[in-house]
DNA sequence: CGCCGAGTTGAACTGAATCAAGAAACGTGG
DNA sequence: CCACGTTTCTTGATTCAGTTCAACTCGGCG
């Protein structure tokens, strides 16, 4: 696909917005090609696992359609959920893709899933020539940073459906596209226990 | 306290280590000298609270020497310690640094500690004049992001004894310079678990 | 020397896991 | 478009890791 062709694909609008609303400021026409000459699309059937433990992860991934999940199997082959990602939201293995070690976790798409990737060499190069995308990546982790460490906190001070209350206020719109034991695994407990704690929300 | 006698402080030569080693390239002394100038010493007494839900915190903590804890305080009034620094360490209330809202936690001196602390706008300053800040305070988050991912995984796939194995592993050297109740406290179980726990790993 | 906070140990309790069995929803092919 | 098999969700009974409450020991500091 030449870059004519993906200046034109929605998603490339999509980058531009997420990069212009987490820096606070607008990029020019030349940042902005740069970008999108490092980033590829990929498109994703869903139920596809794209981010796989144990294999080099040196890219991440921009969603621009779709919904995905990333996560952790333990010694009991049991999954843990601990990111849901959707539209204008990055997914990656980040532990593989800073230290170029071998992968620690796994990611699949929950739907048909339409990303843009970049890849490390690529993501350095664009830091080291336009400063404008240390400072992006700089404020993107940030948040991303100042978010988890709230969730671990919370993980420790409340009880299961106390978290579960704070995920449907926090993000209601994610209870329709992703199933009950995903999000029972985000909390943290077992599909069992969130079926019974919904159960008592109610009354 | 001037300019050339805070150079001469001992403390400007670990952050100055502390930056070159992040970003893995030396920096000129222009911008060392524009950071110096924006940092400032502060030192305080063990168990001294600095950091305190409810208040702005706009200033991040350099650690030259001592040790320190963050936490937060849940309904109950107990704490949770989710963050131990120590010497080359940075510490804050990055949530209310970064947003500008109130602080929703706390932090506390565990030895005698000395800082070099910068306010937000002379780091948005720093970011401004000088692109390799946004370098250097991207990939420490980066690295800071990387590791609360990882304990946030090993908090849910994890028993409180394989925490404590996996703590005394990592960090074996905090265990002479932190009371037992944090520690309990940063792996999230009461100080009298962390007792029995101890007790039955030297089986 | 005495006290107070830190650490240990015991017994009872509890939130969530586990094991097990049905019921409901889903998608796939005929 | 329906039938069937598979996956998801629910509910019940039991178990278990870690909490709670309480008493006691130890060690450092004033």
């Amino acid at each position: 696909m030449s870059l004519e062709m993906n200046m034109k694909n929605h998603g490339y609008a999509i980058l531009r917005n997420n990069i212009e609303n987490t820096i606070n400021l607008k990029i020019n026409d030349e940042e902005f090609h740069a970008i999108c000459s490092k980033m590829s699309p990929k498109i994703l059937k869903k139920n596809k696992l794209f981010i796989q433990e144990g294999q080099y992860s040196d890219e991440v991934h921009f969603i621009t359609k779709g919904a995905c999940y990333a996560f952790d199997v333990d010694d009991k082959g049991d999954k843990h959920t601990f990111q849901f990602s959707i539209e204008e939201h990055w997914i990656g293995d980040l532990y593989s893709f800073f230290s170029g070690n071998l992968g620690i976790y796994n990611a699949e798409t929950i739907e048909d899933t339409n990303f843009l990737v970049i890849k490390r060499k690529d993501f350095e190069k664009l830091c080291d020539d336009y400063p404008i995308f240390d400072r992006f990546f700089r404020i993107l982790i940030q948040n991303a940073f100042v978010a988890l460490q709230y969730r671990l906190v919370k993980s420790q001070t409340e009880s299961a459906a106390d978290r579960y209350k704070a995920f449907l206020k926090k993000t209601p719109h994610l209870l329709q596209r992703i199933p009950q034991y995903l999000i029972a695994s985000y909390l943290g407990i077992k599909p069992q226990s969130l079926s019974r704690i919904k159960k008592d929300v109610l009354k």
